[in-house]
Order: C-alpha cells, then structure tokens, then sequence
DNA sequence: AGAAAAATTGTCCAACTGGTCAGGGTTTTT
DNA sequence: AAAAACCCTGACCAGTTGGACAATTTTTCT
C-alpha cells in the first residue's frame, strides 16, 4: 500500500521471493486507481488495468479475482487516506492550530492524490455501495466526536457557535473540490493544470474565511 | 443556449413533429439524468433508460440516434440550470443582500435537482469531455466578471480582499456537496434522507461563516 | 539438482451492449 | 378519405468485457 501513485519505470532487477506477489499486486492497484478514477467502475476495464500496470489480462485475474475485488482494495486504500487525514483534534488543542492544520493537510491530500479523492467521490455519487458502512459507522462517529469538541470550544470563547456537522462538510467540500473538481477549477484559473500556488492561495483563502468565520482568534 | 454544448452532430434541419414527440423526450430525458447519475455514462445503458422511460429501447433510439445525444442533452439541460443560479451579480449590489441570495439559490438547486448536480459532478471528475468549452468560456468569463465585482466591494470596504476565483469555489463545493455528497452527509448526520432542515441548517452555516468570513457586515 | 509452488499467458466464451432495420401502426394534413 | 408524416417495435447483429482454464515458464524450497 506504499507505492500507490505513478507505476515506476519498467526494469528493476526483480525482487524475490514472494515480492513478486506483492509487486505486482502494486502495480495493479495503481494502475487500477488510475483507470477507475478517470474511467468510473464500469468504464473502467480490466484489459486498460492490466495494460497499464504492464501484466497480462489473465495475469491481472491470477491475483485479483474479479473487477470488484480490485476496485474494493482501491477504495480500502482510500479509507486509510481519510483516517490519516483525520488527525487527533481534541478539546484540549487550541482550533487557532488545529483548525488550519487540518485544512492544510486536506488540502496537500488534494494535491498529493487527487485520483484517490476522484474515486472516493465517484463512490459517493454512486451512493456509497462499498463505502456505506465506513460512513454509518466510523466517519459518524469520528464527526459526532469532533462536533462535542466544537461544542467545548464555542462554550469556551474559542469560536462562535457553529452546526458542527455542517462546519465539516463545508471544510471538506472546499478542500476536496481542487481534487475533484480540479477540471473546473483549472479551467477558470486559465490554467492548463493546477500549480503549487495555486494550492497555496487555495489554502490561504480557505483558511482565512473559515477562521474568520468561526470567530476563531488566531 | 442549447448550442453551446452542439459541437460534434450535425443538427437537425428542421425541429420535428408534435406533442407526442416532446412527451417522450421529455420522459426520455427524465429517465436518463436518473440513470446517469446513479450509474454514471458508462454504466447507464439505453436499455434502462428505456424501461424507467416507459418505451421500447428501439423507441429511444428512434428519438436519440446514440447514447451520446441523449447524455449531451442532459447536460445541456445541466448547463442551463447553472445559467440560472448565476443571477446578476454586479458591482451595484450590496454583497449583504447578493451573497446570501447567490448561497441560498445554489443550496437549492442541490435540493431540487441533486440529479443534475451528480452528474455535473460526475462529468468534471471524468475531466469534462462534455463541458470544457462550457468551462473555458462562459464560466471563465463569468467568474472574471465578478472578480472585478469582488475587487471592488474590496475596494469600496464592503468586504475584505479575498482571492475572487477561490471564494467562488468555496462557494459552489460547500453548496453543491450537499447533492454530490448527499449520501455521506446523511450518513453523518444519522438520517436516511435529508430533510428541509437539514438544508436550512446548511443554508444559515455556509452563509454565516463566507459572510463573516469575508468581512461582509450584514 | 529436482520437486513443489508460484507466476504467466494465449485461448476461449457466455453475457451484455449500443445500435440497425424492415415492417406495421397511428396521427396529422390535405 | 387518402396520403403523408410520424411513431413504434421485435428481431437481429457485431463488438466488447469479465472471467475461466489448461498449458507452460519461472521462482522457491528441500
């Protein structure tokens, strides 16, 4: 699950063992998430899967067994992300730090792995059939967790008083969106693709109008 | 308005027949912004469409020649919908009372027509075949537009200087996340449907943390 | 080295999909 | 009431796709 992003030049001495197995099961995988984020689940195929990370059609088969079993250890792949990305926010740590912490870290995760961000979308919008548990349950309940933080703070002078769910949907739609949507950001920027600065400026101004916002004194 | 999106067919010489033609379309196209945007382009079939339509899949095939041209007319219909919410944003308007309308329209379209906006989702992630020149043009230009309005307000003290582009993609990802996300921010929030005040919620939230966030005295 | 395990691939196929078409039915126009 | 225009459909087809499989090669283990 390390290497997940550009499959790597061609010809290393291959590895031994069972590192073959593991190698290529990488390889897949990136290339799977390549294909399932620019493609969808159904029309992303097999074939492009195997093509791209430089295996047989069969081969592909040999160690994942179906198309789903692919798209299911992508979409695992990308739960991680999101626990990472979760980060520890307590009552006890000051929202002037770790508010804009956090929306840093969204934000690099859109530049880092949008194609992880696309799928995890397109899953959504599909209406979650893989990932439904992971929000009834752990993301629920992470967010129910952070909302009595909010609570805390605002009760402490921290913040105002915000709906703590919806301050997290907000947080992650403008951080998403210049993974997501980085088509359409980059069109209106003028841009062909999105550069460093833009992901900066991207933070700066979301940073500074949800603090702000918040009444979050930095 | 339509012609926008007409850059590859030829078109129709002659706008054809009567009601009995409109009605099928209409179904049709009613039938297809549900498929596509529960199954995304690839995973829709004519077949589908046709049954939630009402007809026989040839029937479909005898209004729309290709799965394309209907895909290409819903999200025609899509682009006029985004027309729309674009409201008249000008220089002469008190951001106090034009924001919070442009927020609330936004946040309604989520509500009313969460279909479209999936599938408008769903077509920038898979890097806008459809919509670029959209894109590249009109919207380009419109956001230029109003980043002159923006620097004025700025300029006159109506509001803090803010990066014009990025504010408008806060704007339209934490509006429309609540359709493209609908299922995750269900999820979250513990319901299985969201409700009239969940979106009032959302309306009071997104706009209390922009206005303040920006420095709009209201 | 030799056996066992793992990896690789060409071939094959059943299911499905978008789309065609000829023929027949229905509505509108003249 | 014909003709003309429009509407409808079952049957059909060619291309694609996910996946199975047996045969073969490569790697690992004893």
């Amino acid at each position: 699950m390390e290497r997940i992003l550009e499959a790597d030049d061609g010809d290393e001495p291959t590895p031994r063992g069972g590192r073959i197995r593991a190698r290529n099961k990488a390889h897949i995988i990136a290339a799977a998430e390549k294909v399932f984020a620019e493609r969808g689940y159904d029309g992303a195929t097999t074939a492009e899967i195997a093509e791209i990370a430089g295996l047989a059609k069969s081969n592909v088969h040999y160690y994942f067994g179906t198309k789903e079993a692919i798209y299911r250890e992508v979409i695992a792949g990308i739960v991680d992300l999101w626990l990472k990305a979760f980060g520890d926010i307590t009552a006890n740590d000051d929202p002037a730090v770790a508010i804009p912490a956090y929306i840093r870290q969204k934000l690099l995760y859109s530049r880092k792995r949008p194609l992880a961000s696309r799928i995890f979308a397109t899953e959504i919008i599909r209406g979650a059939p893989i990932l439904r548990p992971f929000l009834e349950l752990e993301l629920h309940d992470w967010v129910a967790d952070k909302a009595r933080v909010l609570e805390r703070w605002a009760a402490d002078g921290k913040m105002d008083p915000v709906a703590p769910h919806h301050f997290f949907f907000l947080i992650w739609a403008a951080t998403q969106t210049y993974a997501d949507f980085g088509t359409q950001v980059a069109a209106v920027l003028g841009r062909k693709r999105l550069k460093e600065e833009d992901f900066e400026t991207a933070i700066e101004t979301v940073t500074q109008i949800v603090m702000k916002g918040c009444g979050i004194r930095r």
